[in-house]
DNA sequence: GTTTGTGAAGGCTTTCACAGCC
DNA sequence: GGCTGTGAAAGCCTTCACAAAC
């Protein structure tokens, strides 16, 4: 077994193989709390409804991690997988839109919780402004993201205001200094190649279960 | 031009097609409030980043909805994907888990609104029973779902449960006839073939925003 | 002239299958 | 015996490019 390759051409690795890194991640700890030390990647294919070759390639691209005739030690693997996907330091988070979606995202475990830390809610709506968020965050200016992006070195920028507010909070975000833009408005976002914006369309998986529903006899 | 095809071989149509519809119709919702009238796969690729033989494939698999030489009719293409995705008709959801996201969703634009409502929030927690929720809503009894969805004509289930107690909700779903169902607890469910699971973890988006800023030079 | 609908080409992803190693 | 890491094959998806239609 090799460690970690630091120098991998990251810009060669499939987005679809970063995501699956993720999952692969939530069944490791899950392997961990049930106390399983050593998991092949046959094991890990059959539990979980993955392909066991596709693992391998997946984990592959980034180092040598498995021992041949035994499988992969469950502890390490979380430990380079973590590592890969940059989880071993704070990635502090603000959100722009203090609407349903806003407040409910700044408590919700996945976001505040672990290596992810939502360090502001801000609105642009001054009735909002003040109001106090589940999590006990205040909701603060949205002019004020600029100032708040530096002094609280966060990194990426959560948009869940409406549709016609979210190309102009992404513009803002990118000048204030955001790299990271995780968008939940229903609109394509426009915005610099350095700059990873990522869309999450909840309707778009109401729709397609809509159309499975139509279509599917019975 | 000829009408929508009704008895294309749905199964073999990739689901990364129906996702794209589904980002088509927001395209021409923005359309047709600003008064366009007829657009070209070409104009719609520029305005919105697409591909344009790619949308004339998608649409093309449905009919033939297109005039040679003009274009196609935005009231009508609208339509048409509504008839495809199954929008034409409400689709009604139950939620299970009434934690933030849970709440948070009910009353969510994305999930209560248009061809979609939110029949039911429940949990099985006793201390979340009859809680009102921002949408007005009371939280019920998870133990009643069998009747809820009975009786409301639920279609689809919304899992927003912390892990270890999704896949029970799960299988409770499945057998109480929802074929469709929107995860977010981060975990691979199993179910029948015959029913639908989407699994939406947004911690793994995170993760990918994560994993850029890990390895982007800068 | 313009644009659609579509076969063919190209590119990307997954899966297979096995050499190499434990 | 077992399992990983990986080239090769298969499958899938996107893009090109053009005949057919307006």
């Amino acid at each position: 077994m090799v460690a970690y390759k630091r120098h991998v051409d990251t810009a060669n690795i499939s987005e679809l193989t970063i995501s699956r890194l993720s999952i692969y991640l939530r069944c490791v700890d899950q392997l961990l709390e049930a106390g399983v030390e050593t998991v092949s990647s046959q094991q890990l294919a059959k539990r979980f409804n993955l392909n066991s070759a596709q693992i391998r390639k997946d984990l592959a691209y980034f180092g040598e991690f498995g021992v041949r005739g035994v499988g992969y030690n469950v502890r390490q693997l979380r430990q380079y997988v973590v590592e890969i996907l940059g989880l071993d330091r704070e990635r502090r988070l603000v959100i722009v839109g203090a609407g349903n979606l806003g407040s409910a995202l700044c408590h919700y475990s996945g976001f505040s919780g672990g290596n992810f830390l939502v360090v502001g809610v801000l609105d642009s709506d001054p009735s909002r402004i003040g109001d106090a968020t589940p999590a006990g965050l205040l909701v603060e200016d949205a002019a004020r993201l600029p100032e708040i992006v530096a002094q609280r070195q966060a990194e990426i920028g959560v948009i869940t205001t409406p549709a016609a507010a979210a190309q102009t909070v992404c513009d803002r975000m990118v000048d204030a200094g955001l790299r990271a833009i995780l968008n939940f408005a229903p609109i394509r976002l426009r915005a610099p190649e350095s700059v990873l914006v990522k869309s999450v369309d909840l309707k778009v998986h109401l729709e397609e279960l809509s159309f499975f529903l139509a279509h599917a006899e019975g």
